[in-house]
DNA sequence: TGAGTTATTATGCGAACGTATAATATTGTT
DNA sequence: AACAATATTATACGTTCGCATAATAACTCA
C-alpha cells in the first residue's frame, strides 16, 4: 500500500486513445498476443491499466481500433505517393507500384502486425470483413491505375482482363511486399521494387522500368 | 474425485505424438493461440492433459513440433506433382505453379496456420531461421525450373536473371496464394492458377498456359 | 476560491493458464 | 500368475489474465 499516489496529468480523451492504440500495435508488432496484455499495453502508454476500461468498453474493442488504424495507415503511405504529379499514367502506376515495396510500407513492423490480423480474420467475422473489404479497397486502386495506363498506352483492356491483372499484380505486390518485409536482409536495396516494376510490366504488358517511362 | 478413473489403451509414443501434434494444428487452424491450451489439446488428442509434459518438454516444444511438421507437408503437397512425367520442362514449371494455386495447397486452413507462424517468427529466432530455410527451399526450387525451362527455350538466362525471375515468380504464387486462400470465394474455379502460369509466364518471357505447352 | 466533474490510480476477484507431482491402470516379461 | 516398467490419469500449485470497483487526484467553471 503506497503512501504517495502516482502523479498524472488529465489528458483529452483523444490523447489517451491514440496513446493506448500505439502502445497495442507496438506491443503487437513486438511481442505478439501473449504480450499485448492489458497491464503492458496500460504500462507502455504511460497509464494504469484501469484506464484502458475507462476508454474501451473490453479489450477486443482495443485490439479492433488498433486493427482498423493500421489497415487505414498501411493504404494511406502506399497512396500518399499518388498525390503528386507524374509525367505520364504509366508513370503514375509505377509510382504507386514502387510505394507498395519501399520502405515505410515494406517493413518489418507492418508485416508482423498485417500477419496477426490476418490471422485474427479467422476467427472473427467482423475482422473478415475488415480484410475482404481492405483487400478489395487496394486492389480496386490498383485496377484503376492499370486501366487508365492501357487506355493511355493505346492497349486492349476488356473488363475481364482488367480484372485478372489488377488480381496478378495485387498478388506479385503482395507476395513481394511480403518477402521483403519479413526478411529485410534478403534483398539488395530497391531491388525488391524493380522487380515489382519489371513484373507489374510484364504482367500487363507495358514497360514501368525508369528508363522507359 | 471421481470413483472410476478413465479407460484408457496404452498407445506408441509416435502414435500419441502425432495424435497431440495433429490436435495442434487443427486447433491452431480453427481457433488461434487463445484456443490451443494445453487443455484443449489434450482434450482434442483424446487424452489428458498430464499427457503432454509426458511426451514435449514445453508447450513451445509441442507448438514447434506442429510448425516444422505443418511447413514440410505444405512443401511436399506442391512438390507431389513433380514426380510425374511431364511432356515439356515448360509443362513442368507449368505443373508446379498450377500445385502451388490449387487445393490443397490453396486452403483456408493453410493459410491460418501459415499466418500464425509467420507471426511467431517475429520473436522466435528459431521460428524465423526455419522460415527464412524454408522459404528458401521453395524458392530455389522454383528457380531450378525457371532455368532448366529458360535453357529448353533456348533463352538466355545467366544468374542474375535467374535470381530475379524466381524472386518475382515466387512473389505472385505466395500472393495469389494467399488471396486465394484467405478469400475463397473471391475467384473462380481454376482462375488463380490460370492466372499464376500467365503472370508467371509474362515474366519469364515463356507462353505457360495449357494450349502452349 | 470552492464545489463539482471525471480522469486516473490502486486494489481486489474469479477464472484459466502452464507446469509439477503423486496415484493408478495397462502392458510386456518370466 | 506375479512383477516390473511406464503410459496415463488425477490433482494441486503458483502465476497471470481480463475485468470490476472504490478511492483519490486533477481540472473546470460558477
Amino acid at each position: 500500500m503506497p503512501q504517495t499516489r502516482k502523479k498524472h496529468q488529465r489528458q483529452t480523451p483523444g490523447f489517451r486513445r491514440q496513446a493506448l492504440i500505439d502502445a497495442t500495435l507496438n506491443l503487437l508488432a513486438e511481442g505478439g498476443p501473449e504480450v499485448a496484455t492489458v497491464r503492458v499495453i496500460a504500462q507502455k502508454a504511460g497509464v494504469t491499466q484501469g484506464l484502458i476500461r475507462h476508454y474501451f468498453s473490453t479489450k477486443d474493442d482495443l485490439i479492433a481500433a488498433a486493427y482498423e488504424q493500421h489497415m487505414t495507415q498501411m493504404t494511406e503511405a502506399t497512396s500518399a505517393v499518388l498525390e503528386q504529379p507524374f509525367r505520364s499514367h504509366s508513370a503514375r502506376l509505377a509510382g504507386f507500384v514502387t510505394a507498395a515495396l519501399t520502405p515505410p510500407v515494406v517493413d518489418l513492423r507492418n508485416v508482423g502486425l498485417w500477419a496477426g490480423f490476418l490471422h485474427m480474420t479467422q476467427t472473427d467475422s467482423l475482422m473478415q470483413m475488415v480484410h475482404a473489404r481492405t483487400y478489395r479497397a487496394f486492389r480496386d486502386r490498383l485496377e484503376r491505375l492499370i486501366v487508365v495506363a492501357l487506355k493511355a498506352a493505346d492497349l486492349p483492356h476488356d473488363a475481364q482482363m482488367s480484372r485478372r491483372f489488377a488480381i496478378a499484380c495485387n498478388g506479385v505486390i503482395d507476395g513481394l511486399w511480403l518477402e521483403g518485409s519479413a526478411l529485410p536482409d534478403g534483398f539488395e536495396r530497391d531491388e525488391l521494387s524493380e522487380i515489382g516494376l519489371q513484373s507489374v510490366g510484364a504482367i500487363i504488358g507495358l514497360n514501368l522500368n525508369k528508363t522507359g517511362i
